[in-house]
DNA sequence: CTTGATGGTAAGTCATCACTAACGGTAAGC
DNA sequence: GCTTACCGTTAGTGATGACTTACCATCAAG
């Protein structure tokens, strides 16, 4: 389960506000602690999470920390949530597609 | 933050062991508990959380029920994704535009 | 009606995690 | 060198959730 790192950085309201506010670009620390209800070190942690599960890019810039969202971060857990309501997509027609075979071969049994 | 209990569900491996069964097509519960390594009240509750979240569609069929993915349960949660990472995506190209324009506009600074 | 099977619910335990307060380390300004 | 600002880390606490055991409700078969 190579996402799940991903899904469970994800899962967490704080951790998507941050993502929410790197949306547009960039970000130190301390800008970004300072739209967000908790305290600092609150928001380094949930840094450390996200960049553990390669979601985040740090790049150190004289004394100031710079993050910014990856690019190619979610690939996999996007892959995986599309190929599976694929399957799931496909395996509803066809369940509908077989009971409408059950019935007209039934002659409307129960219609 | 409509998706949060989608982004909850999903968060669990063993509801995505569920979902994973539930691939191919619906299942009842005792079936589907039988693949798994938790006791089926565990399941039970599990599919309470997909239920309430809408991943799943309980189809009660005399004394059992039968339990397939919602076709269209992570429509939210997939879109979201999606447009956050298309803006981190432009936000990264944008970022990588300004850099070089920087570096030309000051001739090989650092280079 | 009784029996057996299916499955949801309640109570209780244990682990995980998000948070704050306090501390340590590093770079810039005087 | 000293001070100030920025940021990560540690320790400790409170809350959330996943799990099992035991129990209860419902439907089919005899």
């Amino acid at each position: 389960m190579p996402y799940q790192p991903t899904i469970d950085a994800l899962a967490d309201p704080t951790r998507r506000a941050i993502l929410d506010r790197l949306r547009g670009g960039a970000m130190a620390v301390g800008t970004l602690a300072e739209g967000l209800p908790v305290s600092r070190p609150a928001v380094s942690q949930h840094l450390r999470v996200l960049s553990d599960a390669g979601l985040l890019i740090a790049t150190p810039q004289g004394n100031r920390r710079i993050y910014s969202i990856a690019p190619n971060g979610a690939d996999e857990l996007r892959h995986y949530l599309n190929s599976l309501w694929d399957d799931a997509l496909a395996a509803f027609e066809q369940a509908a597609l077989a009971k409408a075979i059950h019935k007209s071969s039934k002659g409307n049994e129960n219609d």
